[in-house]
DNA sequence: AAATCTTCCAACCGCGCTGTC
DNA sequence: CGACAGCGCGGTTGGAAGATT
């Protein structure tokens, strides 16, 4: 039997979210922590679906997002990181816990796909190299697609001209102009705000239930992570992940506990990789995944010329 | 100044996975 | 063990903003 939609059931609200709910699910939230999404509409009185309430929460209101531009630190990691996991947009958000997974999958396709596919003519690119016989990773799967053979030279002229994304500009206030309703880009841009005001609130947050069900086990959640507080990952971890040569520890799918567990405890070797040798597995990396992980790569990813 | 084109991103949609009963 | 609920993920889209003509 088909599956009913969540969304479609009469006087569910859709669309951009006002302020007022905002602040009604981050009052919610800032009570009963981020969980039992399910419950969130029932007990607030917002007439969003529970997806929707996550999803909002997880992008925009979460404290501690980051917004706005990406560093060329980021830029690398994100290119990095693709190669090696694939469309795994919420694994590789994992290494940048300031930002969304959404963010990221925007940015690459806004960005870095044409950004690669321009400077890596020809078709060699990172991931098409995947593809070569006897080279086998799961960044084989798509990316690099052709749906932007509908960009020609002056789509990337004018991208190239494009100097600061606006969104990352600050709209809050354009909000009280509107007349009916902010628009997307206004007030969705304003919430950035929101998220800055209240970053200090989850330093302590309410406890994330360790039973919380839900979702696959592929590790933490963003809220779980979220929930750690000032461990996010630093900008010095962030380094550190670039540098890691020790790649015999890196898991060769998209986990995103062992991934993390990878970089959080690259001193000391991962968590999944205690596991792993625990179950005497081993975790070999390709001849392409070592090349993917040598930060000289990176480097010459930045040697491509920027269009941001 | 207006019309048109292009880019960008917030939000939605559908599916898969996991946990619970 | 199957049905269902809940959550998370990746792909896609709608529409606003900016750029160009």
């Amino acid at each position: 039997m088909g599956r009913r939609p969540c969304c479609d059931q009469p006087g569910i609200k859709k669309g951009p979210w006002m302020p007022e709910e905002d602040i009604i699910l981050l009052s919610y939230v800032q009570q009963h922590g981020p969980r039992n999404w399910r419950s969130v509409p029932a007990n607030t009185g917002l007439l969003r679906c529970s997806k929707s309430c996550r999803l909002r929460w997880t992008n925009y209101l979460r404290p501690g997002i980051k917004r706005g531009n990406f560093t060329p630190h980021e830029e690398e990691l994100i290119i990095h990181l693709q190669a090696l996991l694939g469309n795994k947009w919420a694994a590789i958000a994992s290494y940048l816990p300031k930002r969304t997974d959404n963010d990221i999958k925007n940015y690459w396709n806004t960005h870095l796909k044409k950004k690669l596919k321009k400077s890596l003519p020809g078709a060699t690119t990172v991931v098409e190299r995947a593809k070569e016989p006897g080279l086998s990773i799961e960044a084989s799967q798509g990316s690099l697609k052709d749906d932007e053979n509908k960009d020609n030279d002056r789509k990337l002229l004018l991208t190239a001209r494009r100097t600061s994304p606006p969104a990352s500009s600050s709209v809050a206030s354009n909000y009280g102009n509107k007349l009916a309703r902010p628009t997307s880009a206004t007030y969705t841009s304003s919430a950035k705000n929101i998220s800055k005001l209240l970053e200090g609130w989850m330093r302590c947050p309410p406890k994330s239930n360790p039973n919380s069900s839900g979702g696959n086990s592929q590790g933490p959640t963003k809220d779980e992570e979220c929930n750690k507080g000032d461990d996010l990952m630093s900008q010095e971890e962030l380094e550190s992940m670039m540098k890691l040569k020790d790649a015999k520890d890196v898991p060769r799918d998209g986990n995103r506990k062992g991934m993390a567990n990878c970089i959080e405890d690259n001193e000391s070797k991962s968590a999944i990789g205690k596991e792993q040798k625990a179950k005497g597995e081993q975790l070999p990396l390709s001849f392409l995944e070592k090349w993917l992980l040598d930060e000289s790569v990176g480097e010459e990813m930045m040697k491509l010329p920027s269009i941001i």
